[in-house]
DNA sequence: TTTAAAATATACCTTTTAGTATATTTGTGA
DNA sequence: TCACAAATATACTAAAAGGTATATTTTAAA
């Protein structure tokens, strides 16, 4: 059983992840999560050394938690096209993500990139085994004949999650779902024409 | 010709304009900028209300040099598709951007969505304006026999776009051109299908 | 060339923010 | 159920950040 600590520590963690995800690293101050958590500063520094640690661990619980979420979705599917399909089908709604403000995972790159060593390290080691399971599974649906092998996977695994993570952010600022849909089918079509 | 106060103003925007892009909005501070450009709090405030008043116009200025600077390189190409591979072409190499830091549209999109109203709106409407000048490209193409009426203008910009813009992000955090050189083959050569 | 206004620099103030020392409360094993 | 350690709250400090008042310098028109 968690203890009491280990619990404020979570909620901490969890009240903090769509602050985080909404405002950005720079963008959070303290005062937010506590007020957020209705904690004070002394509970919140008994469980993390400074700012810097409550971001790596923030960070690192929104990354953990999307990558577990979409590697769910994609087991939905039975076959390799019913995986993509089904981590593209996540992404129908950008206006509301699964963590509040977008996607974590882009949200972190975009601020990390030139600003966080630390985080951006994280975020590339996402991207990278992110990559590497989609492509896997595209991988797998040619070797089963399910693909033609004129698909290239790992092309096509990084244009759907560019494209669809591009999509996030335009659609987000302009603030309609609409061009998702279209993105959605041309992916899906896209990929169809691999279909054996 | 222009004043000592304008070119002074002018220079403030240009010197703050890449540590917006790097650092974000919330992400840069006052004294970064007096430090980059080596004048005084006197001075700047002299030209700008407050940091909101600054920072608007900093995104502002950002937002219209790259759309001049797509619109430009959409204009070297003779064709349809030559403008539309330009537009690509330009994006060849997202550690180095044209605007260090990234893509200051996409950059401002990212921070500005849950948290700058007024910068959010001016983003939109620069990628509104951009998905109309592309999909009229494509639509031009269709028109005078370039392309297959199969081709969808308005899908086809927003994807290529979309994905180019999430490819600048992946591969600036993964410290890597290479995704973004098969990214922009497998977008021409999408395009290829289409062209008569 | 003078001089008043514009532009810029300096020195300060205020608020916000991160962080700490210490007091208080609460949970839990003896 | 008591006691003590763990957890949390309170009240404070220091530094950073935004912003202002005023002094000084510079520009450009008379």
């Amino acid at each position: 059983m968690l203890t009491k600590a280990e619990k404020t520590k979570q909620f901490i963690l969890e009240t903090a992840a769509p602050l985080y995800n909404e405002k950005g690293i720079s963008g959070v101050s303290i005062d937010d999560i506590l007020e957020a958590s209705k904690l004070t500063k002394g509970c919140l520094y008994g469980h993390f050394e400074n700012k810097e640690d409550l971001s790596e661990q923030v960070i690192d619980l929104s990354l953990k938690k999307i990558s577990e979420k979409l590697r769910a979705e994609m087991l939905k599917g039975k076959t390799a096209k019913g995986k993509v399909f089904s981590f593209i089908d996540f992404h129908k709604n950008p206006l509301q993500t699964y963590i509040t403000g977008g996607c974590p995972i882009f949200n972190a790159a975009v601020e990390a990139d030139d600003n966080y060593p630390d985080i951006k390290q994280k975020v590339a080691k996402v991207f990278r085994v992110g990559q590497e399971e989609i492509t896997a599974v595209l991988q797998e649906g040619i070797d089963n004949g399910e693909f033609s092998d004129h698909l290239d996977p790992v092309v096509f695994a990084f244009k759907m999650v560019a494209a669809i993570e591009g999509a996030i952010v335009m659609c987000r600022v302009m603030d309609t779902a609409k061009p998702m849909q279209g993105l959605i089918k041309s992916l899906k079509s896209e990929l169809e024409q691999y279909v054996m």
